[in-house]
DNA sequence: ATAAATAAGGATAAAAGCATCTTTTTTTAT
DNA sequence: ATAAAAAAAGATGCTTTTATCCTTATTTAT
């Protein structure tokens, strides 16, 4: 569904929000131990997406990654179409362009609230919001801590 | 969510079902035209899914590939299984292993009623079910015919 | 018998995704 | 000022997926 870099660049947003603190900033050395991610491929990921805006940086010892106010606003619709794109989630389960529910595939109508309901979940939820949903209700991002 | 081949196999299976005739035979060529798929590539996927038992085939002269009614009770479900293999659907969506209802990642119940609706269609219902579907609903599964 | 049509099988190639390594730039602390 | 730490950037390599090509085996029709 989603790639592997895709994966590791949410999960990496995930660990920044709830690691948010005034100051400070985590390392690609850090967030990738932590999450269990190939260090030198995360670092290319979060480079994207600083540039994109989604997660903030700065250089030189102390230096690191962490999230405005700003980026804690995005969604995790906005990680995915920064570093997957769409496609996936937009193109007919069997690959055909012209299905919809005017001219469905065989599985359109099993498959088309399910990508409702993702998209609409993921569109319009906030980091912020699933953050803090993840602190009341305790999900995990990581293998090594499985609490948060 | 699925691999070109793997839709291209479930595309072609259906195709097959939808135009199974006693004794008629259908090739390579044919399909991969009316459902606009690569052809060498479609060939070595209908010889996978021959040695696996999804679909018939014969050599020579009016041969091709076909369904028998054995082939006909399998599901969309062990085309995916034969093709991609089942690890998709089963993984969390975002890569954790130790993933589950009771020890959800943040993402965990907004996906797993979705792949548990899928995995049930796609498992419980036969290749003949999907066929007689869409010979009364009318799906389509190229963009040259529309309609079936 | 022979030729033609077709699937089967094997080798190869191109593209995308995943990952690493090395160098450069910036910034902080001393 | 200098050294160290960190992100940024660029180059490279591996693996998987997607795709093609060529040869072989089989079968049918003539």
């Amino acid at each position: 569904m989603l790639s592997s870099a895709c994966k590791y660049a949410i999960r990496s947003i995930l660990y920044l929000a709830i690691h948010n603190e005034e100051n400070k900033r985590i390392g690609v050395k850090k967030i990738a131990e932590e999450l269990e991610t190939p260090q030198p491929f995360l670092a290319k990921l979060l480079q994207q997406l600083t540039r994109n805006g989604l997660v903030s940086s700065s250089k030189g010892p102390t230096g690191g990654f962490f999230l405005k106010e700003k980026n804690l606003k995005n969604s995790v619709w906005d990680i995915i179409k920064c570093i997957d794109g769409t496609d996936k989630f937009e193109q007919c389960f069997l690959g055909l362009s012209s299905c919809g529910d005017k001219n469905p595939c065989p599985v359109h109508f099993t498959v088309a609230p399910f990508k409702q309901k993702i998209l609409s979940d993921f569109r319009d939820k906030t980091i912020q919001e699933f953050t803090d949903e993840i602190k009341v209700k305790g999900r995990h991002i990581s293998l090594k801590n499985l609490e948060v």
